[in-house]
Order: C-alpha cells, then sequence, then structure tokens
DNA sequence: TATGAATGAGCATTCATTCAT
DNA sequence: TATGAATGAATGCTCATTCAT
C-alpha cells in the first residue's frame, strides 16, 4: 500500500502538471507554451518537469491527448447507443458542441491542436483517427441498416467531423449563440441537403 | 529593356526563395521553418533572404500569401459565373480539388497554413475570411433565389469549406483517387443529404 | 539566513559579470563589448548574463554606472566639506587621482566612458552632469564668497573636470609619477594661472 | 600628364568619399557610419569604397584625420608667430572656437573622435599628440622667456587642450554664445587663475 | 573603373535541458 | 524528490567585404 500512495502522488502532480500545459497550450498555443510557462502555471520548478515526463514532447503529448481521450470516450458512448442515424448524429453534434461549451478552455486546447504545427498534429493523428474510424463503421452500420446512400463512410466521416469541428472554433468567437440552433442545421444539412422542399 | 532584365533577375529570386519558404513550411509547419533551412533549400546565404523580404515574417507571409491568392481568384471565378447551385457548387469543388491535385507541394503547404501556429494563422484569417465571404455571399444569393434552405449562409460556407479542405487533405495521402468521384458525393451530400430516396 | 546565502551568491555572480564587462569594456571600449566577450571573460556561459541582467544596455549601465557611482560619492564628500576653494580643490583633485591610481583598471573604464560612443556616451551623461552640477554649484558658493572671479562657473567646472581627467589619462600610461606633485600644479595653475610673480 | 589627369581623378573621388564619410560620421558617430551610408553619401556603389580604400578602418581613419590636419595646420601657423604668450594663447582659442564655429559639421566629427570608441582613439593619438608636441614646445619656449611658471609643459598642454575642447563641445550645445566671451574668460583662467584680484 | 548582389561571420537574445544541491 | 542556476545550441538579423559583370 504504500507503493500505492506513492503512485497516488505520481499521478496527481502528472495530472497538475498536464493541466497547467494545457492552461498554457490555451493561452499561447502549442508552439508557444515554454516549458518555464508551463512550470509557473504548475507552481514546480522548471526541474520537475522532467521527473514526470521525458521532455517536452512527451509533456505536450500527454496534455495534448487526454483531451481527445475525453471526448472520444463520450463520442465512442454516443455512438454505441446504436440509435436511428438521425438521432446519433443529433446527439453526437450535441455532445461535440456541448463538450466544449462546458469548458472552453479544453476548445483552445483542441483548436491549438487541430490548428498545431504540422509535426504536433501528425502525432496525434492516431487519437484523431481512432474517432474517425469510429464514426467510420457507425455510418458503415447505418448505411447497412438502409439509413443512409452508399457513400463512402470513412469521407462521410471525415467531412462531418471536420465541418462540425469548423463550426465549433466559430462559436468560440462567437458568444450566447445557442447550442441547440448550431446542432439542428447541421444535422439537417448532412441529413437532407440544402435544397429545399424536404422534410427535417 | 536593361532595367526588365534586372527585374527579372529580382523576380526570379523572390519566385526562388519564395518556392524554398513553400517547401520548408511545407516539411516543418510554418513556426519550424527557419531562415536557415530556408536559405539553405534555396541554395542562397541567409543574408540574400533579406535583400528580398523586409524580414521572417514579411517572406513567410508572401510565401503563403500567393498560394490562398491563386486559389482565391480561381473560386473567386467560379462564384462569380452566377450559374445555378449545383453547378457552381461542382464547379467549386472541382477547382479546389484540382488545384491541389496539380499540384501536391502547394497542398502541403495550405495544410501547414490550416494547421499553422495559433499566431501565424490568424495573420493568414483575413486573406481565408475573404475567401468565406465570397462564398457566404453566392449562398445567400442562392437562398435569395430558392436555391437554398434558410441556413445561416456563413456557417454553410464554413462547414463546407472546411470539409472540403478535409477531404483534399485525405486526398494527399492516397493516390490515383479520381477527382471526380469526390466531386460527386460531395456535392450531392451537400446538396441532398446523406438520407436515401433523393435524386442526385 | 538561508536567504541571505543565496542573496550573497547572487550579489557574487552580478559582481563577477560587472568586473568582467568592466574589463572587457576598458580593453575593446563600450561599442565593442560583446556579450560573448563578457561572458567568456566572465568564466559562464552566454545565457547567464541574462538571468542578472535584463539585457545589453543593462549590463553596460551597470557597470558602467558602478565606476561613476562610487567616484561621485567621493568627490560628493569633498565638496560637502565647504572647505576654503584651494584646500577643496586640492582636495578634489587629489581624491580624484588617488581614486584611479588606486585601482588603474577603472580608469580604464572610465576612460573608456568619457571616449565611448555617441550613443552610450550620452546614456552617461546624466551621472557625469550630475558631478558638474555639483561641482558648479560648489564654484558659484565660493565666487559668492569672494574667493573666485566672477567667471560662469559651470564653465569653469566643465574645463577643470575634463583637463584633470586628461591628466589623469595621461598618469595611465606613466607609473610612479607621485600624485601629489600633479595635485600641486594642477591646483596652482587652476588658482594663480601661468604668469610668473604670484605666490602659489 | 595622362598620369596627372587619372590622378586628379583619384584625387577627388578620395575626396568625395571622405567628405561623405564625415557627414555620416558627424550624424550617426563613428561606430555607426556603416559602409552603406557612406557609399549612399558619396553617391557611388560599396564596391567603389573598396577601390580607394583598403577597408572600414582606412577610410574612416582617413576621413577623421584630415580633420586633425586641417586644424593642427591652423594651430600650427598661431604658435609658429611666436607672440608673447598672452597673445598667443588667445589667438590659438579663438583659433580653434573658430574653426568650429565656423563649420559645426566638423565639430561633430572632432567630438565622434575624440568620443570614438577605445580603438579608434588610438589610432588618432599620433596625430593628437603632434598637436599637443607642438603647444608643448611652444609653452617650454614660453618659459624659458619667463613669461610662464616652470610648470610642466607638456601637462599643461594637455590640460589647456582638453579643458578647451569640452567648452567646444559645450558650445555644440548652445547656440548664439559670443565667441569672444568664451575666449577671453578662458585666457584669463588660464593666465591668472580663479583667484579674484589680478589684472587680466 | 565601377557596380551592387551575394556572402557569412558576427551579434543579441531565447529556451529546452541538465545537474549539483 | 524537488529545485532552479547554469548551460549552449539555435534563432532572426546586420553589415563589412568580395567578385562576376
Amino acid at each position: 500500500m504504500a507503493e500505492s500512495k506513492a503512485a497516488l502522488v505520481e499521478h496527481y502532480r502528472r495530472d497538475t502538471i498536464q493541466g497547467a500545459a494545457q492552461r498554457v497550450i490555451a493561452r499561447h498555443g502549442l508552439a508557444g507554451a515554454s516549458m518555464s510557462a508551463i512550470a509557473e502555471e504548475a507552481g514546480v520548478a522548471k526541474g520537475t518537469l522532467y521527473l514526470y515526463f521525458k521532455d517536452r514532447d512527451d509533456l505536450l503529448d500527454r496534455a495534448a491527448g487526454r483531451i481527445f481521450d475525453d471526448l472520444l470516450h463520450r463520442l465512442g458512448g454516443v455512438l454505441a447507443g446504436k440509435r436511428p442515424l438521425r438521432e446519433s448524429l443529433r446527439e453526437l453534434v450535441r455532445t461535440k458542441l456541448g463538450f466544449f461549451d462546458e469548458n472552453q478552455e479544453f476548445l483552445r486546447v483542441y483548436v491549438a491542436l487541430r490548428l498545431g504545427g504540422a509535426e504536433e498534429a501528425r502525432r496525434h493523428r492516431p487519437r484523431y483517427a481512432r474517432y474517425l474510424e469510429m464514426l467510420t463503421e457507425y455510418l458503415a452500420a447505418a448505411a447497412r441498416r438502409g439509413e443512409m446512400k452508399a457513400f463512402d463512410p470513412a469521407r462521410v466521416a471525415l467531412f462531418f467531423a471536420e465541418g462540425t469541428s469548423a463550426i465549433l472554433q466559430r462559436r468560440l468567437e462567437e458568444t450566447g449563440r445557442p447550442r441547440e440552433e448550431d446542432v439542428q442545421w447541421i444535422v439537417d444539412l448532412l441529413l437532407n441537403g440544402l435544397c429545399p422542399g424536404r422534410r427535417s
């Protein structure tokens, strides 16, 4: 149990530092997140960072990854629901928008990542890819159920994910925009398209 | 005409350097594009860069800007055609995909820019914003003509632009994917949505 | 007292670096004093300089300022003595000459400053001006007491200060010249002039 | 005679460039006088400078030297007059002050030199030394004639020269100060000292 | 002879990383 | 375990100098 206590402390420290890193990334972007700033934000010495993380890349990677993991977990839950396409999509968009509306700071991290330097972006591709895979699989199933046309589900997933993220990011610059409004038109657009004369 | 020759050389040099800058940006991202690396890539001395560009910002801006300007010009031409929505969208996607299929290196720069560090991204936002404005205006007109539902055209423009860019980027990793195929489903998705039972 | 130890080390480091800076200034002049050279002279890395001084200006200012401040303090003490003109002048010259005889390295810095680049010189003018003001004020008082002719005291102060500094500088190139000898003739020249037939 | 013509052109060019250098030195100080600026001021290309001068040091040296040579020549003329001490000193100060009052730009060069970086200053010492030697010799003669007390003439010369130059420099910052006024008090101070009750 | 584009060593400054305490 | 002073490689930029024209 002494082990366990030490592990707990270790875990707590890592958490503290990752949180600090996220806030610094949110404020200054990935490239601008210096180890000094993170250490100060975490209230520890610069050297301490290297006790818990191999180097700057490692720390930033893990800090950035947490956000993806969390989001992924929630979205995975939605997709696992196996509900009809319209419901699932609606819930998916609602969850994604809600996730960031709840915590704008997280959105800034997410955006910093989406927009992060080419190098960093590449490193997080796997995580993002997993999300796309889940979405793709769901869409494929929907297509098999006849709820969706025979589009390439991987491509639709990508188109949808990026389009939604763009809206997400736009919402960051506005304030007070009702979330449900965006949920509605995105789903409507996706399901019925721009052409008039189709029921939502 | 002696003037003209000097001007030609000057233009050629600027081009060489901007090209080198684009390649470095493509490889290392905007933030990682150092003057040393660009000079080496261009096969000139560091100091030479400053004969043709005021400073790093200037060089990167112009190198990055070229791609936007060119693309913008082409897309602007399509939108100015005032053709029906379906035709315009099809041509728009076709032009955008074609633009980058023709020159994959440019796509890499474009992606590096879309994903560029927060700071740099901000600088190019105006250029991107202009594109979105043009697209927004076109969609608004289409809505007035009754060709499009009463979605917020600015939001649809953003969703469409980013969704398409994502596909663009994906195409970079594949090879030999027929362009027209992507053009078709994107337009179909956009106009008619995912739900089956609608004519394309 | 743990505090005190850190402060002591800090103070020692600053001192070491300022000393190194003074030696480099003495050798290469203000304009020629590069941070690299100072770091090497101080036996620390370049980066270390920036732990103790904001930037080059800050370091050079403080290194240069020390010498003025010290000298000023001593000369101020002499002038505050309010003794008769002859005594004060004698003590003034004696102090000034003594100050530099004691520490020739300081003299070299002082000279480098007097001869410093236009820009740098300007920065230290205020300090030098304060010294001249003190001297001017003293001479004005002497004039009011009838101990001095109605010369413009500011001009006499300047003439005297620069003339003396020139002698100072000359002494640097000689060795073993008795200080008192220079003190005597300078004061005699100043009080009674070159013309013979006047008592010293 | 073809030779002579070439030599004339050569001489003219050197002159043009030296003049330009003097003006740039006057404006930006010795350290701030860049080859680019001098070339532009002279209306020639940078490369041309190197046809007439070995390097930057050479050009700056010679440009700076001219001013000394000119002044020296004039002061030498005064001292060669072999007039009584009072007259000679008066004329000396008058000439020196006049020389610079006539051409303030020259004064700025002179000051830039007096205050020039340690390295540059050292290089002009010989020229300055020659002036001091002339003055010293004159004072020694005056002493032998009984017109001056037995001060070390070299030291008096130095003290006098630097004191006067300081006044010179101060005059640069004022305007409209009558020259003769400064001539009078300097000579009076030098000959009769500060103590009251002595005839001027 | 004259040019000025090109060079690259040098500068001040920053910051990820190390290590003696 | 935690510290933070110290490091030095790397950055953007300047400018004296060279050399093909």
